[in-house]
DNA sequence: ACTGCGTCCTGGGGGC
DNA sequence: TGCCCCCAGGACGCAG
């Protein structure tokens, strides 16, 4: 599934192949499961292709799980860009030797005959071309960006804990720390929250937790301020290993864009380790339902206060 | 304003 | 052997 350090891994995969290559064709395939990854294009893959076609890629962003291509018209921005979300299965691949395959949802062709295809099992990923706007926040839109603009549907994200900017103090971490300070909502359900902090998704929320010895259901309130910020450490650690790793193939439906697989999931601590021993205690480690989703953890180390 | 739950989707796997 | 149901969960819309 990917979260920030999956979505990372392919955006550094596009950056070094799709930029200042001159589109030529975009196809939808797969019926209607490909017209449904560009469901929030109102005009459908005619407007999708008359935004794309004769432009070029001139970087790849990435904020939190979002991931966008500025388009240049002539060598020059247009303001406007191709929004991506992996949802939980979408992949882009680069294919040596383009063909066909199942799960094949759009292609997008190249001039000089190379492709970029997208792939999505299960269909909750997307693409869509839109406007860049100014960023409110100030800071640059994320990792790669040339500007500090954002698209539109991206907007309301909060920036992710690898954010350079974040990294070096400049902003809102006192601030990230205060309004989880200030909610009742049990701490996962923050985590997860991309409008306050983004990237973050149900592996590396259990993973993070883990770490801090922090139980899910702790209300943001009720954890002391040394906590929280260790959490957010440990977050950023976790998140830093696993792009290390190259990300994490849990279930198959996460590859880079050449097709290989992560390999951080054998340095996971509770995520798919239910009835297995705690590394650090020997308990075993259970699962739980929380917010609809399973939530796994060690009963021992991670209790709540 | 804030919170939490239902919905979308496919394929793999378990149970009978 | 085959079939059915459940489960995986990111983001968003809506109800209370």
């Amino acid at each position: 599934m990917p979260e920030l350090p999956e979505v990372e891994t392919v955006r550094e995969g596009l950056a070094g192949h799709v930029l200042h290559r001159s589109i030529v064709a975009v196809d939808v395939h797969g019926a209607g499961l490909g017209q449904r990854i560009l469901r929030h294009q109102a005009g459908g893959v005619d407007e999708l292709r008359g935004r794309m076609l004769g432009r070029a890629f001139g970087a790849v962003v990435r904020r939190g799980k979002f991931l966008w291509l500025p388009l240049l018209q002539e060598g020059e921005s247009c303001g406007e860009a191709l929004l991506a979300h992996l949802g939980m299965s979408g992949q882009f691949l680069l294919p040596e030797q383009p063909g066909q395959h199942r799960q094949l949802r759009v292609r997008t062709t190249f001039a000089d005959g190379g492709v970029l295809d997208f792939h999505d099992q299960r269909t909750f990923g997307y693409l869509t071309v839109t406007d860049l706007e100014p960023t409110a926040d100030g800071g640059a839109g994320g990792h790669g960006d040339p500007a500090p603009e954002l698209p539109a549907p991206a907007a309301h994200i909060g920036r992710d804990l690898l954010d350079p900017l974040r990294a070096l103090g400049s902003d809102g971490r006192e601030e990230l720390v205060r309004r989880i300070r200030g909610s009742r909502r049990g701490i996962k359900a923050l985590l997860l929250d991309q409008t306050l902090v983004s990237g973050i998704g149900n592996i590396y929320a259990d993973e993070a937790l883990w770490r801090a010895r922090v139980h899910y259901a702790q209300a943001g309130a009720s954890i002391t301020r040394a906590r929280v910020q260790r959490l957010l450490d440990s977050a950023t650690e976790v998140l830093a290993e696993a792009l290390a790793a190259g990300g994490t193939s849990f279930d198959s439906l996460y590859v880079n864009v050449n097709g290989a697989s992560g390999y951080f999931e054998r340095s996971l601590e509770v995520y798919g380790r239910e009835g297995q021993r705690c590394s650090r205690c020997g308990a075993l480690i259970r699962r739980a339902a929380f917010m609809n989703r399973s939530s796994h953890f060690c009963p021992r180390c991670q209790r709540k206060g």
